[in-house]
DNA sequence: CGCTGGGTTGATGGCGATCAATCAATGTGG
DNA sequence: CCACATTGATTGATCGCCATCAACCCAGCG
């Protein structure tokens, strides 16, 4: 499983973002990286703390999740393998969400002062970094709407659509199926919905010849009708802008001009 | 409405994430801006463009949303007064999400160049915007697990915390009220309910006494109580945390260091 | 004055929660 | 090798939250 340089897999992963120059895949194979392996359901990274590192998926699965007062828990986004999981933890003061393994999970710790240390010398590493994170937001609005707008069918449909798009883009499918080691239980605590709930749906989706599942292992019948059937649409999971040139060399000084107010179209200042 | 400076509401709002200095107000000041009035319902920004722009809110209420296949709406957040709105076109192919207006709504838009001029000239600005995109990310993912895993009435009444908290930190309350100008309609898209259940769900809010809402005007009775009812933890929306001497200043080079996966505690790498 | 958009209330029904039982697979200690 | 416990998948019965349909009210407004 893992026979490949850790750091390979985040290269691979924050490549399909954006281009990564010679510079900036040497300052990655650079950092120091304190390797660890979790069983599944253990935490990777505990809400309330407030850590000095971040940390990315080198193989398995990692869920990011909200436990709340009665015990109910909410996941609301999936890492696989070499996605850069709390990049937010360089932002935030206190972590406020969980990180879990699902299944075993082999994970990089990186602490921020090395990677800092990477960001400060390469412009386009902070960029497609810093693209990452709104990427990930990118994808937790989307998962709003899952809940919030779809049926149980269509929205467990749209979570496989992603799960099968980015680990076909990570190379980690073989023809349409994937391995995946949440348990129902997961896929419940996922959607906002009951086990018992997500048993019966799949079995609707199993029965409309959507997609196979069974043992871990996830097939997808027929691309076409599940991606209808959940009202797909992967633009959300999309590669980012290319870096612009501004972002790292200073430009001139550009002096204010301000517009005044209007409905429809514009005018010019009077203040 | 606008009798200050339009540029203000941002220079104040991103004052409250991180320590702003006279160059980064500066730069800020000398952005060219478009300012816009919308009303209420009509769109900011639409999903599926392209634009060299993005927008802060300078007075009212915007919301993020998505429409689905069936015509159906989810609002995924809200942005008050001095939010950067939409950032992330800075780093997306294809805007996912639509923004509109709840109520009248000014909107100063700022071109991407321009912007990308006083970033490389102020890293702490970089910082402080990356960082605004982090704190949007968070809010989501706390709505999701509104979405998920609270009742309708909890749900509501989280919403209402986080409006008042924003709020507050921006200094447009009066006591614990403030003005909303969107309608149970809008509410209903942001929570995935139907008007009607908004309808009771407010009703039922009211009758424990725990807020009243008319006109627009919403007037939390007991905070304590409210913040109980809806398991509110305000940590989501915290500041930010401060940015690091190395974000602006290149450090000396770190040899590669790696240890071998571990369950529990770390070993020394051998290959 | 009628029109329109939003708020409010009632009746009915369905999606999904909850409780409960069964079954298969795996692990564990004797 | 077997008794036993554990974990996860599956299925049935019942209940409740919330959607949907349908009125009706009210305020603002042309």
């Amino acid at each position: 499983m893992s026979n490949v340089v850790p750091v390979d897999t985040l290269i691979s992963a924050l490549g399909c973002i954006g281009l990564l120059d010679q510079q900036a895949v040497e300052l990655l194979r650079a950092l120091p990286l304190r390797l660890r392996r979790y069983d599944a359901g253990e935490h990777i990274v505990r809400a309330g703390s407030n850590p000095n590192e971040s940390c990315f998926v080198v193989a398995g699965f990692a869920a990011r999740g909200q436990y709340l007062a009665d015990g109910g828990r909410q996941l609301d986004q999936i890492h696989i393998s070499g996605d850069f999981v709390d990049l937010h933890s360089l932002h935030l003061h206190r972590i406020d969400h969980d990180i879990i393994a699902l299944g075993t999970c082999e994970v990089a710790h990186v602490s921020h002062e090395h990677l800092g240390s990477a960001m400060a010398q390469s412009g386009r590493l902070t960029w497609i970094l810093w693209q990452s994170t709104v990427l990930d937001g990118a994808a937790a609005r989307t998962w709003v709407t899952c809940l919030g707008r779809r049926r149980a069918d269509a929205a467990l449909a749209h979570l496989v659509c992603e799960l099968l798009i980015r680990l076909e883009r990570r190379g980690l499918t073989k023809k349409e199926s994937f391995r995946f080691p949440g348990t129902q239980g997961d896929l419940a605590d996922m959607l906002g919905l009951s086990v018992v709930h997500i048993n019966r749906t799949l079995a609707e989706l199993r029965r409309l010849r959507l997609l196979e599942w069974s043992h871990n292992e996830v097939r997808v019948l027929d691309w076409e009708r599940l991606a209808e059937f959940a009202d797909f649409d992967d633009s959300y999971l999309g590669a980012g802008r290319p870096m612009p040139r501004w972002f790292t060399k200073p430009a001139h000084h550009h002096p204010a001009t301000i517009r005044r107010f209007t409905n429809g179209r514009e005018g010019v200042a009077t203040d």
